[in-house]
DNA sequence: TCCTTTTTGAAACAATCATTTCAAAATTCA
DNA sequence: TGAATTTTGAAATGATTGTTTCAAAAAGGA
């Protein structure tokens, strides 16, 4: 039992990490003891940043425990390895997108406006990160093989899918849009046309051209 | 002057490399030694695949010298170290890649054809190889400061636009296409469209919806 | 205050990194 | 064949990799 749980952690999961450490300090008296100096979101968010720059294997732990100002001592303690740490920066990644997203919907009444705006959002995202979303970098970069990381990507990207999705069926059901446009299709499409503008922005560097392009597909949404 | 030669030797260029071994034995009688046993063209084609599947940080030089089955001495002293190796393996790549757009281009008649064929072409690749264009992952992982590989990528990124807007103009002319069609624009679009398609197989790895994508793309195009 | 527990900092760890060294092997021309 | 020259293989280079160790510092509860 003990056996299984430490396997369970040398695979991921701190949430079992603590279960375990629970379980095994389960009866003894708890006492308090010396708190975590640093804050932990902060610290993610310096991971996060030297990842996006670097990408998982240009990234050193010498450059993570510099950005974060802690000791690895420290970093091995509370966010566990390399692999654990990068896993928890793009969660923290993901979430931050999420919630963005959510907060766009909303201030729209329309979901053909939304629709727009969301494609001119992500121009103005992709001319100003000269480094490129993050999670598109990783999808690129991080072997097929780790299937913890392609599971987290896919939900990421599985999300965004079925934001354009909604707002396009309902589009379709108030008449804004064609009837015979096949949302799913379409919620494919978009989202695999924005994630060329960044390649194409790493290359050119040229913010109008990819502003062009996000104007030409709206009209070619809207029509 | 020979200290300016050594400083470009140093920064890249095999050219400039042998020029300055041509200077310094310049005068000296010319006598042949021992000749290269490995075939360099293969060497780089194995480099290659391993620079394509584990990315440029993710391969070290044991996985070079182990695929390419031969020493790190026998490397060093042909094709130069880690990164003069990547530079190689990019431009075998591109020019391989520009040879088949060639190719195909000359086997249609009319360019709709041409075109449509491409985008269906790349839909197959998309599927076929699971790892992604090359081209496409290196411009996600290097870092923007790398201007020597950044400007391989970019010509390379630049003959697929000539390529297609070659392709986009004749039919344009042929009253084949819209006469209102920015060439130009279109063929921005249609590489900034299939760069996607690449993440979306990675992640989902749905050849149909690869298929589905290519097929909207066509339908749009013809319009 | 002292005991217990946890975090911290500095150093050390073995493994691996890219790269170099150098003698032995190989090859051509005289 | 032998001198000249270059490639090769094996080993060694020092630097850096991710990770661990452990004593000292810190902090709450008794």
């Amino acid at each position: 039992m003990v056996l299984l749980l430490i396997q369970w952690k040398i695979h991921d999961s701190f949430f079992l990490n603590q279960l375990f450490q629970n379980l095994v300090t389960f009866g003894k008296k708890a006492r308090m003891a010396r708190t975590v100096e640093f804050d932990q979101h902060q610290a993610i968010e310096k991971a996060l940043d030297v990842f996006w720059r670097k990408g998982y294997n240009g990234t050193s732990m010498r450059d993570l425990t510099d950005a974060m100002q802690i000791n690895s001592s420290s970093l091995y303690n509370t966010l566990g390895d390399k692999h654990q740490l990068f896993v928890q920066c793009i969660k923290h990644y993901t979430k931050r997108r999420r919630a963005l997203l959510e907060e766009r919907a909303k201030a729209f009444d329309s979901p053909l406006k939304a629709l727009e705006s969301f494609i001119n959002d992500v121009a103005d995202v992709v001319i100003k990160d000269a480094q490129g979303c993050f999670a598109i970098k990783t999808a690129f970069e991080v072997s097929p093989e780790d299937k913890a990381i392609q599971a987290l990507l896919k939900d990421d990207n599985d999300f965004t899918h079925t934001f354009l999705y909604t707002l396009i069926r309902e589009a379709v059901e108030q008449g804004a849009m064609n009837e015979d446009t096949d949302p799913d299709l379409l919620a494919d499409y978009i989202i695999s046309t924005y994630t060329g503008w960044y390649e194409l922005y790493i290359l050119h560097k040229d913010p109008a051209k990819i502003k062009q392009l996000a104007a030409f597909m709206v009209r070619q949404l809207l029509r």
